[in-house]
DNA sequence: ATCAGGGATGTTTTCAAAGTCATGTGAGTA
DNA sequence: TACTCACATGACTTTGAAAACATCCCTGAT
């Protein structure tokens, strides 16, 4: 569904929003540890989630990855998705052609679409402050 | 979303159902022609649907593939995805983690959920007849 | 100004999926 | 029986994502 890139991009960013909540910035060894994810790939992840602006970064000693708990609620699983994968899940054509439209459907098309639109849904309703808190009050898992 | 194995092979059984419902058997020179899909690679996947009952192969001169037209009704998507891909699309969890239940949910758990089980109605109720009857009536494309 | 902590960046290496090649096997035909 | 057509099978090669490695650069503290 997702590359192993977004999946630790998704698991980053909700493991630095929940130390953000609770003011803390974390590290890269912090944070590799804690969704369990090669440390040099992770450096990778974070550095282009910061780009796309979803985490900041602080350089220097006492640096670390955090998020602004003012922007933490506007952030959506779509954003991260959208920031390591492209839009390829949203608009990829479910056979893989090049071009598939409404004028000229592939095989599969409509019955694609609700699916898509559905994950589309889902994904820009889901913000990663309420993921966070769930994590917090213990209802979901990291690890494992 | 699915692998390209899989595509090719979604591809490859829809016009074999066509031509099958016009009485014709196809070879593998046609269909690879067809689906504009690699002939030797294209070679393996069928031999892989054969395996599964979702298609017949019938060698030597005049040989090929065909469907049953008694059975193309029965045939749904989900079938071709399982015999491809497995189940790891239906029970894999949306940020990869090995273990992920009710008991033990990862942060997306119950929103994969919805998307999931909408994709799986999706392949289930959709069998390859409708769609090869949907290409045959020009409503849809096995091209570009 | 120097030093060390820690993020940033470019280059290899690894590994599984995708794709190729060579050869085997069964079936129809003469 | 011999020949040929077309699917079957397994070993091999290629490609690209995933992961590892090495080095650079920025920052805060002394």
């Amino acid at each position: 569904m997702f590359s192993k890139s977004c999946e630790y991009a998704i698991k980053a960013t909700i493991y630095i929003a929940v130390q953000s909540n609770e003011g803390n910035r974390v590290g890269l060894k912090d944070i590799a540890r804690e969704i369990a994810s090669p440390e040099a790939f992770t450096a990778k992840i974070l550095q282009q989630l910061s780009k796309c602006r979803i985490i900041n970064s602080v350089k220097g000693p006492n640096g670390g990855f955090q998020i602004d708990k003012s922007e933490m609620a506007r952030i959506k699983l779509s954003q991260i998705v959208l920031a390591m994968d492209g839009d390829s899940i949203f608009k990829g054509c479910g056979l893989g052609f090049k071009e598939c439209s409404e004028k000229k459907p592939c095989p599969v098309h409509d019955k694609f679409k609700l699916v898509r639109n559905e994950l589309r849904r889902m994904l820009e309703n889901t913000s990663i402050y309420d993921l966070s808190m769930d994590l917090t009050k213990g209802l979901t898992f990291l690890q494992r």
